[in-house]
DNA sequence: TTGTTGAGTGAGTAATCACTCATTTTTTGG
DNA sequence: CCAAAAAATGAGTGATTACTCACTCAACAA
């Protein structure tokens, strides 16, 4: 994953790529300028010609995290998987978004272990996140909803938020379970953990009690 | 949130219980040894007595919410609200123990927030979260999941873990909604919103295509 | 009383931290 | 080609870190 925002120098790229490599693998507390200067192959002193703080260099991983993948991951794919790729049925529209975002968190996990941490423990952290992301992944989802809606393919009594949470925990829980805790796992066959993932966000994991309409 | 292990004497406890508060607050990195001592009433030297390193401190923590919490929040909660209290149909199980534990998590927060922060980074907490959490909570679901797909009330072709899983993710989903980001959106109705997470998790939230069995 | 024990202490230690700044190197404009 | 400006440097700074250890002192036994 490379940062590439448009007003920033080489050196200032090369630090916050090693910045989000080094936070992501220590967490913000425990990397030291030091070592991010060593990894982007810059003196020390160069850093705080472009972030004056350690902590600004988390706001500019943020700010990054928030202009240029939240545009792809949330605005341009979100809309072109959902309205525009010939997916007019409900299941194939959310398979396709989960194994598509499903890649895309894996590429982007390290940015976002950084920010999901501090979100943790940050308020001002959590307001930037939720003005750069989220807020605007909720329209996204929002405007999807309530089209799936009107063709009768969502029921309208699940608010859009809950709809689009129930679809992001899910797809989170499964991403943690396979990319985490694989290891000490054995592990069920992708394809078809996936399929039962999809139902259980579309149709429920409890049997359907009867078929007319409470 | 008391700290209250057999074994303990009072001034580990105070030890232990200090060290929750301030790593909750700051993270572990940021959490020094001299505050938790300051905030545990002891000297500084007092704490390496207890613990050998500071991540011995981390790993009593979780030890502590392996051990006592644990039992109380997965096994002992979830069998006691799932088998024994007159929830025969699975929609009032499902709502018991959301609520149920959606105050446990409020009160345990602290611990999970630092347990969840440190398993994101390091592998053997990792582990020990597995092997103390983790893998019984599955367990005890999937003997639930069993019973409730012999009754009828639950699909067979979900997955316990699949299945167990998306109620969590929605829980834990809901709850981050609510607490951490709750102060910057306008919330709706808390039972009104948990009805609707039961809604999905339940029956999802397509809508139902047809009512012959495939 | 005297001797022994061990929990508790807190000043001390070397290492490391984020950050500064005088200096050097590179770039730029005429 | 040169001087002015800008960028980059890395040794240096005071603060803070996890951790140590020589010490105190209350409790108990002989």
């Amino acid at each position: 994953m490379q940062t590439a925002d448009l007003k920033m120098s080489e050196k200032e790229k090369k630090i916050l790529d090693a910045a989000i490599g080094v936070i992501s693998e220590k967490g913000f507390s425990a990397a030291s300028t030091s070592e991010i200067a060593r990894q982007a192959g810059v003196a020390e002193g160069t850093i705080f010609r472009y972030f004056k703080t350690k902590k600004d260099i988390l706001r500019g991983i943020l700010m990054h995290l928030g202009n240029v993948i939240a545009e792809l991951l949330v605005v341009y794919g979100l809309k072109k998987i959902l309205f525009h790729e010939g997916h007019e049925d409900l299941r194939s529209g959310i398979k396709g978004v989960l194994k598509d975002r499903m890649a895309m968190i894996d590429a982007v996990f390290p940015m976002l272990r950084i920010v999901i941490t501090e979100a943790m423990y940050h308020e001002d952290i959590r307001q930037i996140l939720y003005d750069k992301i989220i807020s605007r992944a909720v329209e996204v989802f929002a405007e999807y909803h309530r089209e799936m809606v009107d063709k009768g393919l969502m029921k309208g009594e699940i608010d859009a938020v809950v709809a689009g949470r129930s679809i992001l925990a899910n797809l989170v829980l499964f991403f943690v379970y396979r990319n985490l805790f694989g290891p000490m796992i054995e592990l069920d066959d992708y394809d078809r953990e996936l399929d039962q993932v999809i139902d259980a966000i579309m149709h429920g994991i409890a049997m359907p009690e009867n078929c007319d309409k409470k």
